[in-house]
RNA sequence: GCGGAAGUGGCGGAAUUGGCAGACGCGCUGGACUUAGGAUCCAGUUCCCCGUGAGUGCAGGUUCAAGUCCUGUCUUCCGCACCA
């Protein structure tokens, strides 16, 4: 018998396939339905990895499967090819950007397309080509003229490594989400993307999503972080000022012992301004001020504050009181400025404490009267309002309305909704990525680059050497132009745009790649997407799929799509794991995917990782792992290649002559199809849909003795391809092929289970005693709740485990159990 | 601190609706074939004190029946975290 050597067929069948095209999709077939499942584009870092072939498998065989099915299924791939590697690269390499870029890419396609995957290659996508980042370019301008994109001054965050500013969702934990090196502040004028307009839109919808898991809707949910609270205005009466500040407990305003400014408050200067201590102040807040991220979120980092001198009045009861400057008060957040109540709110308690600031109990719980000097924290539950005027006595979640109402009824304060959200910070001070298109003027100001002059393209006359500014605002050519209205000399921006704007649409142009009169047309991209699954890695929980709805919003709302959310089913894969950690270069774990493609194939690959475990979990690499699936192919080759003579006569079951053995082997046969369609269709569980396969082999290799009917043969042989074909393309067309069957087994349909031939005549029914397993008996399918009763009670083991006892009850599972409950 | 996910053999994992816990694979053990086998095929493999035994992180509860439901608790991982 021939042996299965997948090096040579794998190479043949992407050859043949590429050369029939059978994997390019048209637009708008009549009578049958999109699919559209889509892989997270890859950053061209020049060889795939393992989380790749996850990622890419997983797509792959939902692409096939539902091909298979009837639909009409668009599967594309492409890149987000700008971004600092290939900045980097060229400034220690001497390579040019693009070059590097280019040259990963295509052997990231060669690696690709040895994995066999059914993507549509003419609708690559490159994010760094002139001919996709000029629409990205466009649509900037679509949300500058919506009044989306502004540019201003603020306090950014910038990482000294990368040599540009980070948008929020870019730190973690105070650090650069690149490169991991502390992020610190700087003050820049800087480009902002308006998301905060859409932050009620894009929590609200996260409802809309049923197919999207719960933890990603959780992390945005937290990340943008609504809260309903009140603005509470301060007069001070000694500078003529006033002073807002946002809480979410105006019910423990009666409390007020203090009020905080953060640092960068606006009116902190006029405050101070003057005083005899204020060289004193002005030191405090311009380390305050400069404190970087990572100092001022670290846990234990010591609450500060100074006083100002100068005092509010709170509305609620006239009080005075002291107002001070705190590092712990943010600036970009709510208003900058905070109400201090130190017995209801634990921070306000330490702060208190140290700067011996007064507390007043306003809340109470009714049977544990609160009182001072046996409070050792802040009291922040729920209680009855007390030393609170007219609000004493009254519940204080009722009297959170309450007061907001007199509040806005007395001119001092308004019902307010906030967000963490910020806005989206989106220059870059780096030479590989889409130059914003803008224009300034010393006549005209800020102009847009006019649409017909788009895309501003990246010059070559580069030296990289990443600074405060662009390596662009060194291309005088660059910069220099003129302006397009008033014609007189202007400059260019000299920041490009963050990646994460090219990669929030790429999944768009998909339905319309080489549209070059838009960024693609709108019937097209209105019958393709929404995109149906979209699988990719938990690290975007936030990031880019956050970016991505808010870009479909824009888009809808400015009448360039019909849809309001991208993804309607996401899946999110976990790592791949070995020896219990992710792999990675320093810890020297790394399997290199094209080495294991070129010892055992494509086929063995994916099968094992798609086996291993359950797309969302980690997966724990194991080489023995990959010897099992190159095993059960190797069974697969053989027990297909033992049948050839039965299965090239091409028959059909003849069900009337079926023996026993051979029904059972036909059951089982279609008891899997309908568990490998649920499994990949509901569940998503590719390692089940698997194993079940791996059941009917097995069931295959026990029945090949009892020379089987040649229609069986056929049909379980044919079946089993076509099961596996999703998973296994190569194997699977290889031994369609030699089996004589007609075209492609990828443009094969996939098989329907048979409800009837999924029934058994007789099955095994468990006999419990008082709920544990004693007996075990054969019985017809179809048997009578009383008959099996009957029959189980005659059993001679149950007959004498139930000798001298009496029977309570007794219950019949249908095709299951029978449990009989004894005293 | 807040929020989320998960704890099952030697290992990866299965049990989808409350109904035989451990499917399938790995590993291990034995057998067959063989000059040979690290190939292949077949069988066995939760544990133990080996039986009316125990068993899904732990302690309770509901139920004829619990990995699955309820209450409490521990551990691990992940996200957010001075957000007022």
């Amino acid at each position: 018998m021939e042996k299965y050597c997948p090096q040579e067929i794998e190479k043949k069948w992407q050859t043949q396939w590429d050369k029939d095209g059978i994997y390019t999709t048209v637009d708008n077939v009549p009578d049958k339905k999109k699919y559209y499942v889509l892989e997270m584009f890859p950053y061209p870092s020049g060889n795939l990895h393992m989380g790749h072939v996850r990622n890419y498998s997983i797509g792959d065989v939902l692409a096939r499967f539902k091909k298979m099915q009837g639909f009409n299924v668009l599967h594309p791939m492409g890149f987000d090819a700008f971004g600092m590697p290939a900045e980097n690269a060229a400034i220690k390499h001497g390579v040019k950007p693009a070059d590097w870029t280019y040259d990963n890419m295509d052997n990231m396609i060669r690696q690709q397309k040895q994995m066999g995957l059914s993507y549509d290659w003419n609708r690559l996508v490159q994010t760094c080509h002139p001919d996709y980042y000029r629409w990205t370019q466009y649509l900037f301008e679509v949300f500058y003229k919506k009044g989306l994109a502004y540019r201003k001054k603020a306090t950014a965050n910038w990482c000294d490594s990368c040599k540009t500013v980070l948008a929020n969702e870019q730190v973690i934990e105070g650090r650069c989400w690149r490169c991991d090196s502390p992020v610190v502040k700087k003050d820049l004028t800087q480009w902002f993307l308006k998301i905060t307009d859409y932050a009620d839109t894009l929590l609200k919808d996260l409802d809309k999503l049923p197919g999207w898991p719960n933890r990603v809707k959780t992390m945005q949910d937290n990340w943008i972080g609504r809260s309903e609270g009140a603005e509470i205005i301060f007069e001070i009466p000694d500078f003529a000022e006033q002073v807002t500040v946002y809480t979410t407990r105006p019910d423990t305003a009666f409390g007020i012992s203090y009020m905080v400014l953060a640092a960068e408050h606006p009116l902190v200067d006029k405050l101070i301004k003057g005083r005899n201590d204020e060289s004193l102040i002005r030191s405090f807040i311009e380390r305050v001020h400069n404190q970087s991220e990572l100092d001022r979120t670290s846990d234990k980092s010591e609450k500060e504050g100074v006083f100002t001198g100068a005092y509010a009045i709170n509305p609620f009861n006239g009080e005075k009181v002291p107002i001070w400057i705190a590092n712990y008060v943010l600036f970009e957040y709510g208003t900058g400025a905070v109400m201090g109540v130190p017995t209801h709110d634990s921070r306000d308690w330490m702060f208190a404490g140290k700067y011996k600031l007064g507390k007043k109990i306003v809340i109470t719980d009714a049977e544990n009267q609160l009182t001072l000097d046996r409070m050792t924290d802040a009291y922040v539950d729920d209680g009855i309002l007390v030393n609170s005027g007219e609000f004493t006595g009254m519940n204080n979640r009722k009297a959170i309305p309450a007061m907001i109402d007199w509040l806005e009824k007395n001119g001092c304060g308004k019902r307010r909704i906030n967000y963490r959200l910020r806005d989206w910070l989106i220059s870059r001070q780096r030479y590989w990525g889409a130059p914003i298109p803008v224009i300034y003027c010393e006549k005209c100001g800020t102009v847009l680059v006019p649409e017909k002059d788009l895309p501003v393209k990246l010059p070559e006359d580069v030296k990289f050497d990443p600074g405060v500014v662009s390596p662009l605002a060194h291309s005088e050519a660059f910069v220099n132009c003129t302006c397009p209205q008033c014609g007189g000399p202007a400059k260019r921006e000299t920041d490009t745009m963050d990646t994460f704007i090219c990669s929030s649409w790429y999944y768009m142009r998909y339905a319309d790649a080489k549209n070059t009169k838009a960024p693609f047309d709108r019937a097209l991209v209105n019958s393709w997407l929404p995109v149906d699954q979209y699988i990719g890695g938990i690290e975007h929980a936030i990031l880019h799929l956050l970016y991505s709805r808010f870009f479909t919003k824009v888009l809808k709302d400015a009448g360039l799509v019909d849809f309001d959310e991208p993804f309607t089913n996401l899946l999110t894969q976990g790592m791949v794991i070995k020896d219990g950690s992710k792999m990675s270069k320093s810890i020297g774990n790394v399997v290199s995917p094209e080495e294991i493609i070129g010892k055992y194939g494509a086929d063995t690959a994916r099968l094992f990782i798609l086996f291993a475990a359950p797309p969302e979990r980690d997966l724990e690499w194991s080489d023995q792992g990959v010897e099992g699936a190159w095993r059960f192919l190797n069974r697969i080759w053989r027990i297909v290649l033992h049948f050839s003579t039965e299965i090239k006569e091409n028959k059909q079951t003849d069900i009337s002559l079926l023996t026993v053995k051979e029904k059972e082997l036909r059951r089982i046969l279609h008891v899997t199809i309908k568990k490998v369609t649920e499994d990949i269709a509901e569940r998503s569980n590719f390692n089940t849909a698997i194993s079940s396969i791996m059941e009917l082999v097995n069931a295959f290799y026990a029945a090949r003795d009892e020379s089987l009917q040649a229609g069986l043969i056929n049909e379980t042989a044919t079946d089993l391809l076509l099961l596996l074909a999703p998973f296994s393309p190569h194997i699977t067309e290889e031994l369609w092929q030699k089996l004589g069957k007609s075209d492609s087994i990828h443009k094969a349909a996939w098989p329907v289970y048979d409800v009837e031939a999924t029934i058994a005549d007789e099955v095994e029914i468990v006999v419990q005693l008082n709920g544990k397993v004693r007996e075990k008996i054969t019985v017809a399918s179809q048997i009578t709740a009383d008959e099996l009763k009957k029959q189980a009670l005659e059993l001679p083991r149950i007959k004498e485990l139930t000798e001298g006892k009496t029977i309570i009850k007794t219950i019949c599972v249908p095709k299951k159990l029978v449990n009989i409950v004894v005293k």
